[in-house]
DNA sequence: ATGATAAGTGAGCAT
DNA sequence: ATGCTCACTTATCAT
């Protein structure tokens, strides 16, 4: 890979001092961006001192152009990031106002039952009804109607 | 503050032409960058079309750069305006569970209840047993053990 | 030296 | 012309 250039080193006669656009076929930008400082060397080797800085210059910024870029990048990244996470967090807020209303409404209901239960407990308790006049059917009627997911008609109906 | 400036146009003796670092105190950037286009043609006049452009060039760039501030602030007030939402949002989701919670345990400390009276009334209506015969006490000693989260004393009381 | 970021500059689009 | 925004450059700061 890098042995065209190592093997230069054996001819001596090579050693032209190298003019700007000579012997650096004036690589590109990639390649200068990628090159690891070591291959840089090698590349500066016999260049003028301010040719050195210079390169040195041209590659420090296409580095800053690469760092800009990235964030850049990073800046829309972030952004989506929060809207993405917003975007969740309101279909919770959603899900949980709906779970919220839902059990509201549930236990609104269970409490209505209650209530007629607690009723119709009294009406047996209190007085001197006779728990026989009290049709097993009443009962069984109230057992239903404890059933919340599909509120009946009634808590419990009247005996007949 | 601009008076200044408005006043003149009373004397017409002060149109000298001006040449370019002589009637034309160099104006600072802030006056250049905040002066009406009428007030720059005035400030033009006399001047090289080099010059002219010169200037006008100058006079984009500090627009340019007060462009790209003001960019920038949109750009972090928006970031922030999203964090906060999503603050708020947070905030509403965790305000949503804590209710659904308390609910939760309300729905099912009511249920309890409603079945233990569910039960005393099967119990109360069911048999034989005459109302009477059910001592006040037990009544309550249901009602307590239903009772979780210690809302009301007593479901339902017992009539003297 | 390398990477990140704020500020400034110019290009280009839209009004 | 004016305003905005993108990509690039430069200056700075931190590692």
């Amino acid at each position: 890979m890098q042995g065209m250039t190592t093997h230069f080193k054996t001819s001596k006669a090579l050693k032209v001092k190298r003019e700007t656009g000579e012997n650096a076929p004036a690589l590109s930008d990639d390649e200068l961006v990628a090159m690891s400082v070591r291959e840089l060397n090698q590349h500066l080797r016999g260049l003028t001192k301010e040719d050195v800085v210079r390169l040195k210059q041209r590659r420090r910024t296409l580095k800053n152009r690469g760092y800009a870029a990235s964030c850049r990048i990073k800046r829309v990244t972030q952004k989506e990031e929060l809207e993405k996470q917003k975007g969740e967090l309101q279909q919770e807020v959603d899900k949980l106002a709906r779970e919220n209303a839902s059990m509201r409404l549930e236990l609104e209901a269970l409490r209505a039952k209650y209530e007629a239960l607690q009723c119709f407990a009294r009406t047996v308790t209190r007085g001197q009804i006779s728990p026989g006049k009290v049709a097993t059917t009443s009962v069984i009627t109230i057992v239903k109607s404890a059933n919340h997911n599909n509120s009946g008609p009634a808590p419990f109906s009247t005996p007949s």
